[in-house]
This record gives structure tokens, sequence and C-alpha cells, in this order.
DNA sequence: AGCTATTTATAACA
DNA sequence: TTGTTATAAATAGCT
């Protein structure tokens, strides 16, 4: 039905392709309203575009949902039941994988070994020393980083002393402000950190 | 497109209606088909007349479940009651724990850890060393058992000496038998296990 | 997005 | 139902 006639197979220009499917699906569209209409009828069309694209028409006695009831009943198919045993599966496989990786989170943190054999211990040791070398291999990345952080905190260290000697010199030059505003001076990183572990030491 | 141009509103006459709905019908399906086919879409059409009677179409590349899934996903709308809902987010819940866990484990065997800043190593390293410290202490348990196995191997060989020794005096003696009954005597775990690593090596 | 020559769908009738 | 046919609608190929 147009200017000519058409094999019904895929048409391979994009183009004509999206112009087709717009006209046809707006041509379904309206075939659906009007038997819905003339009929009496319950219709429900969802089409999706290649491109993912979603159209839908749902006769306005009813909705979706009810179709869907209806279908459940009328063909015996279970849509419900099939997707929620789909839902239950897929739960149970995740569920089970979730449970090996946190035995294998345990062991390799040392608890719950005693049930492990002396084979999987030793795959185990095997793990965590390679993880262990790994690491150290990573941490040495950041030696050069620490060992600038110390040279600021020496820095930081004569500076701080110099003032004190200053303030044992002349202590009555509102020697408190004069502390606070060096402190206010040092960015935060590279303020000493009393409480921070002795970064140095672990190497 | 008929004799007539016909309004769109319900068919009074009960017999004009149902002949109109069958033909419209097939007419529709034939057009869900053939967008289908020439236009690479996935389309669902479900009718149901008003005497109750279903008909449906869904195009050969996929199935009423996946359309209805994906419609879920597009439309945002909810099809689903609530216990699908509820298994939904039991899904996504899991998955998201899933995903921590194969990051965790990934860490502590040392891949991916280019992306860790130094405390996380330092968690890191701690839970590695911890594993290690509690390993090394379940592996002492095995020392006892393994002294033993050292005992009977060391028997065991001056059982096959014995016997060898023997053959070299006595050659006509059906030796091949005689080593194989020895041997038939030990239980399993004892025997000479020559590609075994050699146990007491790790300690 | 419109236009129109054609093809298709279908209303009425048998 | 199913088939036929005159006619209404849909639409393929163009702009």
């Amino acid at each position: 039905m147009g200017r000519g006639k058409i094999e019904i197979k895929r048409i391979e220009n994009s183009n004509n392709r999206q112009v087709t499917y717009s006209k046809r699906r707006n041509g379904i569209m309206k075939k659906a309203k009007e038997i819905s209409v003339l009929c009496d009828a319950h219709v429900s069309v969802v089409v999706f575009a290649s491109s993912g694209k979603m159209h839908e028409f749902c006769s306005p006695s009813t909705t979706l949902i009810d179709m869907l009831d209806q279908y459940h009943k009328l063909s015996g198919k279970k849509l419900w039941d099939a997707k929620h045993e789909h839902l239950d599966n897929e739960i149970n496989r995740i569920k089970k994988e979730n449970d090996r990786m946190q035995t294998e989170l345990r062991h390799l943190s040392g608890e719950d070994i005693t049930t492990l054999n002396y084979k999987e211990l030793m795959v185990l040791e095997e793990a965590l020393e390679n993880g262990i070398s790994s690491l150290k291999a990573k941490q040495m990345e950041f030696v050069p980083m620490m060992r600038k952080h110390n040279e600021m905190l020496e820095d930081e260290n004569q500076g701080l002393q110099f003032k004190l000697r200053q303030m044992h010199l002349d202590p009555m030059d509102d020697h408190q402000q004069g502390v606070g505003d060096f402190e206010y001076q040092m960015p935060f990183a590279f303020r000493v950190q009393p409480m921070q572990p002795n970064l140095q030491d672990r190497f």
C-alpha cells in the first residue's frame, strides 16, 4: 500500500526503516484504538524499536496489569510465576557466590581456619604471602612522599623551636598570638599530627 | 475502508461487531508481524474480545516475559507486585555486597591496589598480617602429626630396606610377591608418596 | 514533516 | 464462518 509494493523482509536502508517504523507504528496504534472502540475489545500493544525506544497502547477500559492477569489466567502460561522463579534462582545463585566469598574472606583474615586441612592451609598461605608481597611493592611507592613529609616536619620543628626561643628571650611579646599565627600559616597536611603513626617506622 | 465508511464507535449489531472484530484482529496481528520483520522491532499484541477470548502476537525474536521486563525498566511503571519488587531489591542488595567482597578479595590478593591510598594500604597490611599469624598458629598444630608421619616413613623405609636385603640374600624367593604384600599392608595414607611436597620443609 | 500513486484492509453483502 | 468486491485507509517513495 504505497507507491510500490514491498516485500515483507527487513528494510536494509536504516533511514527508510526508521520512517516506515514510525508510520506503521502509528498505524497499528490507531487500529488498536479502533478495534477496542468498535468491538468492545481490550487491547494492549507494546512495541520496542530496535533502538530500544518503547511505545505502548492499552485500551482505556483496562490496564496492562489487568490484561496480564487475564493473560495469566486464560493462557495458563506463567508470566508472573516464571518471573518469580527466575528471580528466586538468581538470588540463590548470588547468595551461594556470596557465601563462598565470605568464607574465603574469613579464611584470609585468619578466622575459621580450624576446619581447613593442611593442603588448604598451604593454598591460603600462598595467597596471603602473594598479597603481602604485592602490598609491600605498592607501599614502596610511598617512600619518596614520606621522605618529603619528614623533611617538612623537621623544618617545621626548627621553626617552632625558633619561635619558642624568641618567646623565652622576650616573654612580653604577645607570644600566644605569635604561635597561633605560625600554625595557621601551615597547610593542614604538613602540621604535626601527634596521633599519626610514625610512617617511617614501617620501612 | 470498505463498501462504506463507518464511524469509530461501538458497533451495536452484535453479529457485525463479531465479524469486524475477527477481521480487524487478523489485520492487526498481520501488521504487527510485518512491522517486526520490516523494522527489527519487538512487538507484543494482546487482545481480549468482549466475550473474554484472548489472542496474542509476540515477535519471534523475544518473549512476552522479556518484553515486560523491558517495559518495566523503560517505563518505570511497576507491573510486578510487591513480592517481585522485594525480590528485585534483594537481588540488588546482594549484588552490591557481592561486588564489595570481590573488591576486598582482589585487594587481599594484591590485585588492583594501585587505587588505594596509604591509609587503606595500612589497613590491608594489618589484615594480611593477622591472617598470616593466625595461619602460622594453625599450622603449628600439624607439627606433631607430621613428626609422626615422618617416623612412619622412616619405619617403612627400614622395612623396605630389610626386604630388599632379604631379596639379595635369597633371590629365588618369589621376591616380587613379597614386596607387593608389604605395600598392601600399609594404610594408604602412610605409604611413600614420592610426588608429595616435603611437609617438614615448611617448618 | 507533507503529498499522492498505489497497495492493503475491510464493510457490506452473499 | 468464509469469500467477494467496492471502497476507505494505510503507506512507499518522493519532496
